[in-house]
DNA sequence: ACGAGATGTTTACACTGTAAACGGAGACAT
DNA sequence: ATGTCTCCGTTTACAGTGTAAACATCTCGT
């Protein structure tokens, strides 16, 4: 299907889908399945399976920045963080397996430029809140808090935790943002 | 090797060793050689691959939890919690496979009276910080930070900010927990 | 002594990622 | 037109994976 988009195109796209409808990555030939052509024809546009799952995974911060710059829509800098920590985490759970192939080392050096770029919307956000020299850290661990929450939910642990811990917890640490101490 | 402490234990500890060696999960039938015996032999004492997975994942945990007990030796609760977060940042570090593996999905309801034991010990000094009806999400908003942090400088994404950002990121939070906004 | 269960082995199968060799269709110089 | 070249896809083959099924052996309570 949609084969006249190129098929580089289109194996990514056919990943994608197989990605969210079964919560685990596919196989190559699956996918090449899907595609519609033989199990070697992916190795004429990516180097093996990784390149291709790299792909993948760039595509997915794509739309991950996407979804944090439409949640930029409140005045005051801090609901704009906590909203856009909240569409990360609606993202994490709308697409539970994209989000592990995103964050999955073996393709970690992929699509810095749109890793980057989905960190921008956090970090202009986090500059109107804590002092200049600040900002790389706070950024960091704003993603990272959200990254971490996501994760564990999705490992299933959170169980025994109320289903709002989450929405609190982030907005804790965003009041936190700048406040000193005592 | 080991022989005499049974199987199912030296599977466990067999597969722990390498997955820190190489940082790839290793093969059952790898793991079963390694043991010194067939492949099948493993299912005598795990229903299937992951469940050998799951009791790794689970070791892991103590392992952690006695990091951070180790490291939870300062008078002041925001010292200790900051030098139990730098000591998780530490574990991952050293295994970035079990630590990988330890929040991998597909192990996920595994372990859970570990997980929660190690939980505990970051709770006890939480609960000296914020009231007692935000602990529970305080202690979330802690360890998501923590891993978060871990995952992606464990897959690579972290290159381009200093080498001490982590702790830097990781004393704001610690400062800004239970401090009120503005 | 003897049957029974626990533990390990061998064999077999479907499936994976990928190397190697081949094929055909268009572009382009002669 | 004809030959060559370069893409892009195919078929075939192979080593390695997780695991089902059947078989062997060892230990022990009776």
């Amino acid at each position: 299907m949609d084969a006249q988009a190129g098929l580089r195109e289109t194996l990514i796209v056919e990943a994608l889908r197989m990605l969210e409808a079964g919560s685990e990555e596919p196989t190559l030939r699956a996918v090449a399945r899907a595609a519609g052509v033989s199990a070697m024809a992916p190795y004429r546009h990516f180097p093996d399976k990784a390149g291709l799952m790299a792909a993948v995974a760039n595509r997915g911060f794509e739309m991950l920045r996407d979804m944090l710059a439409v949640a930029d829509d409140k005045p005051d800098p801090r609901d704009a963080l906590f909203a856009q920590g909240m569409a990360f985490i609606d993202f994490a759970r709308a697409n539970p397996a994209l989000f592990r192939l995103m964050y999955s080392h073996q393709y970690g050096q992929a699509g810095t430029d749109a890793v980057r770029a989905s960190y921008d919307v956090l970090a202009e956000r986090v500059a109107g809140i804590v002092p200049a020299n600040a900002v790389a850290a706070a950024t960091l661990a704003c993603r990272s808090l959200v990254q971490g929450m996501a994760t564990i939910e999705l490992a299933g642990r959170l169980a025994p935790a109320k289903p709002d811990d989450i929405a609190v917890a982030l907005r804790l640490f965003v009041s936190g943002l700048g406040a000193r101490p005592e």
